[in-house]
DNA sequence: TTGGGAGCTATTTTT
DNA sequence: TAGCTCCCAA
């Protein structure tokens, strides 16, 4: 046996407690409900090192799956500095990519060619949105105020992707629809509506996706499933690529992933599913689950295996965790425990209204700091991301250094996707794969090309059969006036750049925005051009390290997050959604109100129930909870969260100073009248 | 027909 | 903060 490089079997799974090292030798399959702070990824790791050192798999025939980027490198560094580079797995990735490459090496399988775009969420909703106007233009949708339209576009689209992660195809969709609705009542109007448009506009969707040789999020993995389900000899084909599989976050599947772990793990039972179903808080977009309840169901010869010792938190702010967390019924049961002593109390904060709150979190941080307590170890979490605004208001008047975290993701934001709309229409102006660049693109800046005209074009490339790109070209041969000038000259930079720009995609992206006029349009707004300029850096930058530009597009597409956020001494503000995964030694909770958290607007409460769980099993050391009498002008209740958690873990003195009108503490009614004056 | 300014209203969003 | 609308001048 070959010595490892770093360090050994035993190092690693030495590391690991008792029952840890248990799961991550366990054969066959097995699920590990791993509770907050109970060390999941050590066992997950400790899972990939023990199949390979241990048992004798190769490492290049191990599958590890994640749901983000983020995830995937984390568990990627661990197993390298356990293993060393040469005998870490190189099948680690997100479902996401994993089904990517799936596609890319039969991209016929879902009708599309060599070389396919990958178009994410807000592509979707474009599209989506296009294809609602031209219903309405055909008079085949009634007409509605812009504010509903926008609602249905997003609703809609995500009732497609919907479909997607349910394996239902195009030309199905509105038979299920229908049988759904016969046997079970149509429901909430609202809802009805969004499932029948849905299905009504699927099968234009889909076509519009392979007309212009494009996937999106769903089709990475709906059709390699989908392939897998109808052919066995592919099924064969992948499932024997791999001796096992392990899943993170397997709370988290929705039937699309579940199902697609099953098939490849079919013949060998190898399937190692981490996650906790208590902290499943991703139901509304299709996660279920149902799948780590019932893993026994679908794998009788499985184990399940309990973590319950939590290495992270004291014991108060487990008391407070464990007791909130008891109000859902289905959950797996299982408590968490530690060690150590009970420590500091949860504060709990009563403020008269937001600006008060922000105010009392601002003063509370900086006195930490005070006593020496570092600002990147405290986080503030919240349900909506709204709440942030106020918050950062007091926290720039305070001086309190801080970051947005998942602000909007980098290859998300607009100017992102703007400059690579330039290069791809470059890219292929006469495929109609480049039709969306040139929507995003042909009015950037200004050149007097607005909703009809760009309708002309497009009624003229569909006439023709030839893209947007090229009908604007023919279009403006014979236009005359100033626009047209404009937009003449634009069009001949893009063929210009096409034909002989500079070969390097940083180079070619620069020269692009620079002609084009792009730069100095921001170059010339304010405040917000400053931001748009240092990420366009940023991108020249990270464009330089690639040089097929599909690369570079199924690389923004899918996500990756850059390197360079440095956010050392600064405090966090995230919602908690954005905090599962992360623990911080001192945590603020705010907004816990009535109306507000729990979200009314949750069909699932207990979901909303599994939210705080993970809220408060974020902290470390400390946790304060804030909540306001007022909010937006209304009175507002503490959140029944609030009234939930046993005395004995409420700080004593937890009439913190909130301020002038500070009111009290107590939930409750009178007394909070009585502080108000009311 | 466009473009820019004013005014409004906010679920959560791994890919 | 952003992403929409509505409205009026060019």
């Amino acid at each position: 046996m070959e010595i490892s490089p770093v360090s050994s079997v035993n190092d690693v799974l030495l590391g690991l407690t008792p029952v840890q090292r248990e799961a991550a030798q366990q054969e066959g399959a097995v699920v590990v409900l791993a509770g907050a702070g109970t060390g999941k990824t050590s066992t997950l790791v400790g899972g990939v090192v023990d199949r390979i050192e241990r048992r004798g798999m190769s490492p290049h025939r191990i599958l590890a799956v994640t749901f983000t980027n983020k995830a995937a490198q984390e568990m990627r560094d661990r197993i390298s500095f356990a293993l060393g580079r040469e005998r870490s797995p190189s099948w680690i990735g997100t479902f996401h990519a994993h089904g990517c490459r799936q596609l890319r090496t039969d991209p016929e399988i879902a009708f599309l060619r060599p070389g396919f775009d990958i178009c994410d969420a807000d592509d979707s909703r474009r599209l989506v949105r296009r294809l609602m106007l031209r219903a309405i233009d055909d008079g085949a949708l009634d007409p509605m105020p812009g504010d509903e339209l926008g609602k249905r576009v997003k609703s809609i689209t995500n009732h497609i992707a919907m479909f997607k992660d349910d394996l239902v195809l195009p030309d199905q969709a509105l038979a299920l629809v229908k049988t759904f609705q016969d046997r079970h009542g149509t429901g909430e109007p609202d809802d009805a509506m969004a499932w029948e448009m849905a299905a009504a506009l699927y099968p234009a969707y889909q076509a519009i996706l392979r007309e212009t040789n494009t996937a999106d999020f769903g089709d990475l993995l709906l059709w390699p499933t989908i392939t897998m389900l109808r052919d066995e000899k592919y099924r064969l084909d992948w499932a024997h690529r791999f001796d096992a599989v392990l899943a993170d976050e397997f709370q988290d599947v929705n039937r699309l992933q579940f199902l697609w772990l099953k098939l490849l793990s079919r013949d060998h039972q190898e399937l190692f599913a981490v996650g906790d179903d208590a902290q499943s808080i991703y139901g509304w977009r299709g996660a279920n689950v149902g799948f780590i309840r019932n893993f026994l169901k679908e794998f009788p010869d499985g184990r399940m295996i309990a973590l319950e010792e939590n290495f992270r938190s004291t014991g108060h702010i487990l008391d407070a965790a464990n007791t909130i967390i008891a109000g859902d019924k289905n959950r797996l049961k299982k408590t968490l425990f530690t060690s150590e002593g009970p420590g500091e109390r949860l504060e709990i904060i009563a403020c008269s209204g937001g600006v008060e709150e922000a105010q009392t979190l601002a003063a509370e941080m900086g006195r930490r700091a005070h006593e020496g307590v570092r600002y990147e170890d405290m986080a503030v979490l919240y349900r909506y991301n709204f709440i942030s605004r106020i918050l950062e208001e007091q926290l720039l008047k305070a001086k309190i250094p801080y970051e947005l975290v998942n602000d909007t993701a980098f290859w998300q934001r607009g100017v992102i996707k703007d400059a690579l709309a330039f290069l791809r229409l470059t890219n292929a102006p006469e495929e109609a794969q480049s039709n969306e660049a040139f929507r995003r693109v042909i009015n950037l800046p200004a050149r007097g090309v607005g909703a009809k005209t760009l309708a002309r074009f497009e009624a003229y490339a569909e006439d023709e059969n030839i893209s947007l790109f090229v009908a604007a070209e023919k279009m403006m041969d014979k236009a005359s006036g100033k626009n047209a000038e404009k937009v003449r000259a634009f069009l001949q930079i893009i063929r210009e750049e096409e034909l002989s720009g500079d070969p390097s995609l940083s180079g070619r992206m620069r020269s692009l925005l620079e002609r084009s006029g792009y730069m100095d349009m921001h170059r010339q707004a304010a405040e917000d051009g400053q931001s748009a300029l240092e990420n366009l850096d940023e991108l020249f930058d990270l464009a330089g390290e690639f040089i097929a530009i599909e690369d570079l597009f199924e690389h923004a597409a899918l996500g990756s997050t850059p390197a360079g956020s440095t956010s050392q001494g600064r405090v966090k503000l995230m919602t908690i959604h954005a905090s599962k995964g992360l623990e911080f030694p001192h945590v603020f909770l705010m907004g816990w109100e009535d109306q507000m958290f729990p979200s009314p607007s949750n069909v699932d409460q207990d979901e909303e129930r599994r939210l705080a769980y993970v809220a408060l099993t974020r902290g470390r050391r400390r946790v304060a909870v804030t909540w306001c009498a007022f909010r937006n002008g209304r009175q507002s209740q503490p959140s029944p969260f609030l009234m939930e958690l046993p005395k004995p873990v409420w700080a004593k003195g937890w009439l913190r100073n909130a301020g002038k009108k500070s009111v009290g503490i107590l939930p409750d009614r009178a007394a909070l009248d009585a502080a108000l004056g009311i």
